[in-house]
DNA sequence: AATTAGATCTCGACT
DNA sequence: AGTCGAGGTCTAATT
């Protein structure tokens, strides 16, 4: 991994062509050959990249080049497309390599569905008297998180999510109008369950009759955990 | 904007919680309060970030985190979602700031739309006696680049990219299909025409009927600028 | 290896 | 400000 600082010129020619006038940016070089070049701005797309597998190669400017005061002239190709990135530099303000090693990479933590299977274990934090009767019920339109009973016996549809928000209630919607028109089911009444429900969201599901229902992670898996388990 | 090479942990907690055990990694924080978390290797996505608008805050490590080996914590909230980014900055390798102002950003050198341009005006490059009748031709399910008549006064629908590839060759024989329902058009004959053009989509265009036509954008546009123009 | 669907998508255009 | 569509998409999972 090299980082530098520099100011530079950037001409790719692949699937399109795009160029970057003179300006200071990061470069930073990869070891796999590929290279992003980064402003101070924007999100974490770079202005201009190479991805891997890519070949570098330094050179002297041409006398063309250095007229316009280039000091050196990075190609990058890529090894499958051709695609090319010619990066001009200009005056170096920082130069300096590391030695990274292999990354052990992200980890995500499925909150979402570890929350469903939490909710599912203790399907009765929705309510005294509540049974679980299917979790990802698949329907037509896709699958409902969880179907349960109230105590009356009558049918509840469930979505769990991290976060809710308006497309969350919009998908609930959609599987209640579903279910109801079957007859095995209805009537059928809906929760909307998640850590946090935004205010827009829960203004729509209470206008549709569905009821919001705030999970709290931690007392869900503290519960849980108190729980002795033989595998 | 402001490089480090350091030892981490990170752990983001927004639409998803997911974190990087410890490793060597480079942070490019920059002056919207964004941060990009990457490793010598994968493409230009980062292992982890915060898009901005977002606010930085340095603090010193818990006693927890510090027996953990942590010397700073740095903690990057996103102005509107709330998410955030925690990073525990362990031993560093390199810390360095840079003032690189604004970019000038990228431009996009239109070389399919040019190549439109182009052959629209010399036209005849697809055979003699080709007469232009529409650019951007609007259908139902798209325009067709260009529409033409060969010497016959057949219909003759045009397709342009740069690097010819399969789709381009499905896309140009949806457009087919179409017009040739129309009896307006039918029959209609079919020129796939680009800067390169892939064995597997002549294969399939020739297969289907369609002409593959490579064209050469210096030629055109050499000739294109030899014809004096008044503005 | 090729294909498909999701993404903390990002990005621009348009309403 | 939201919505829609495309991307040099990238990424992981599946065939």
């Amino acid at each position: 991994m090299r980082l530098v600082v520099a100011h530079c010129t950037v001409q790719y020619t692949g699937r399109l062509t795009a160029h970057l006038p003179l300006a200071k940016r990061v470069l930073m070089l990869k070891s796999d050959g590929s290279i992003l070049v980064h402003s101070d701005g924007g999100s974490y797309k770079p202005l201009n990249w190479m991805s891997p597998p890519a070949t570098f190669a330094e050179a002297e400017p041409t006398d063309e080049q250095a007229d316009t005061g280039a000091t050196t002239v990075w190609t990058v190709t890529h090894k499958k497309t051709g695609d090319t990135l010619t990066v001009q530099v200009h005056d170096v303000e920082h130069d300096a390599e590391f030695d990274l090693g292999v990354d052990p990479g992200l980890v995500k933590d499925g909150v979402e569905a570890h929350l469903q299977e939490l909710l599912a274990d203790q399907i009765e934090t929705l309510g005294e008297g509540f049974e679980l009767w299917r979790r990802e019920y698949m329907t037509a339109i896709g699958p409902v998180d969880i179907l349960a009973h109230d105590a009356e016996g009558t049918t509840v549809a469930v979505e769990i999510k991290r976060r809710g928000e308006i497309d969350g209630v919009e998908q609930l919607t959609r599987y209640l109008e579903l279910l109801n028109r079957d007859p095995r089911f209805s009537p059928v009444t809906g929760v909307f369950a998640a850590q946090e429900i935004k205010p827009q969201a829960r203004t729509l599901a209470e206008d549709r009759g569905i009821r919001c229902v705030v999970l709290d992670y931690e007392e869900l898996r503290g519960i849980e955990s108190n729980i002795p388990r033989l595998f």
